[in-house]
DNA sequence: AAGGAGATCAACCGCAGTGGC
DNA sequence: GGCCACTGCGGTTGATCTCCT
């Protein structure tokens, strides 16, 4: 907590009033509540002055979001909650209002102290234990760690990953984790160097092998969907199928009311990229690119209201 | 019971983006 | 185009809480 609010004297377009600072006292709380709750949302500023507040209009904003707000869910972040963090952390990064948009009754600023106090830590216990000698090279058994035979990037790893990122650069935007792969020297590296602005997941066999012969990683989350050890976009580039017998069909499922459907080309992922080549087979060699400057997370993750997981399914 | 260490979280700070003049 | 006010965001701080010794 802060200390308790001073009294600072500042000059602002309200005049030189003395704007207190530090925390809110059930007083204040009350003012601004009920000038909310009869008057909504409005320019900040006139919202402190009219409300009597001697606080500046950006504490205000700061205050009604994050404390005030009718609509909050209060409490301590549940399971699946926890794993909707995760995922869409390893979707946009650090963009905190927008994975807060994705959790009804959460703010961005109880996601972020989560996800810095608790999740981190957690990821970070599982660098140090899966980074011990014992450990140290990934087993592909499944039956120990969750790992599928045939070494494709698993959940954990997928974290793991993602922890790397951070620890690299606090803003993972594409660009950035683009320039920190390259640049950057750290342990575990499972980037080979990319060449232009594009992934070209063809320089990197061994993280792309698929699970065969049915053995398909996944988790089943306690609401019902399915996701595949694939998640993201933007940290995780596994793909599946690629060397399937015969009729992999890569699909995205945005979980729409009908089912799956092909993000069309209008979208920053073009289609086309994703056609294996006749009947939709996959043939070696062709790349696989992602140009990341173009990736739009908000078209993205526009239709994703509560469960934006974007699985890659697999017809056959 | 005391106190030290680590965890938690409310709040502040600085910056970037935007819109109006 | 430049300036200013405002908003929103992400990073950081620091007081308090909780646990451990």
């Amino acid at each position: 907590m802060r200390k308790p609010a001073d009294q600072t004297e500042k000059g602002n377009n309200m005049g030189n009033v003395k704007l207190r600072k530090g925390l809110w006292s059930p007083e204040e709380d009350e003012k601004l509540m009920v000038y909310m709750l009869s008057n909504g949302q409005g320019c900040w500023t006139d919202i402190a002055r009219n409300a009597g507040l001697q606080r500046c209009g950006k504490s205000c904003r700061l205050r009604w979001i994050n404390y005030l707000r009718p609509d909050l869910k209060r409490g301590s972040f549940s399971l699946q909650e926890e794993e909707l963090i995760i995922h869409l952390h390893s979707i946009l990064g650090n963009r905190w209002s927008q994975i807060a948009a994705r959790l009804p009754g959460r703010t961005d600023n109880e996601i972020k102290n989560f996800w810095n106090s608790t999740i981190k830590k957690r990821l970070k216990d599982n660098i140090t234990s899966t980074t011990s000698p014992n450990n140290s090279n990934f087993s592909s058994d499944p039956a120990t760690n969750g790992f599928i035979e045939g070494g494709m990037i698993s959940f954990e790893e997928h974290e793991l990953l993602n922890f790397c990122m951070d620890s690299i650069s606090t803003t993972t935007s594409s660009s950035s984790i683009q320039n920190s792969i390259t640049s950057a020297t750290y342990q575990f590296d499972p980037f080979p160097p990319l060449h232009d602005s594009s992934y070209d997941i063809t320089v990197a066999p061994s993280l792309f092998n698929v699970p065969r012969d049915g053995a398909e990683g996944g988790i089943i989350h306690d609401y019902g969907g399915f996701e595949q050890y694939m998640t993201g976009f933007e940290n995780d580039l596994s793909v599946p199928s690629l060397e399937n017998d015969g009729n992999a069909k890569l699909m995205f499922d945005k979980r729409s009311s009908n089912g799956k459907y092909l993000i069309d080309s209008d979208q920053s992922i073009k289609v086309e990229d994703f056609d294996f080549g006749n009947n939709n087979n996959w043939q070696g060699g062709q790349n696989l690119k992602m140009g990341s400057d173009q990736l739009d997370w908000e078209s993205l993750l526009a239709n994703v209201s509560f469960s934006p997981y974007l699985d890659f399914q697999i017809d056959q």
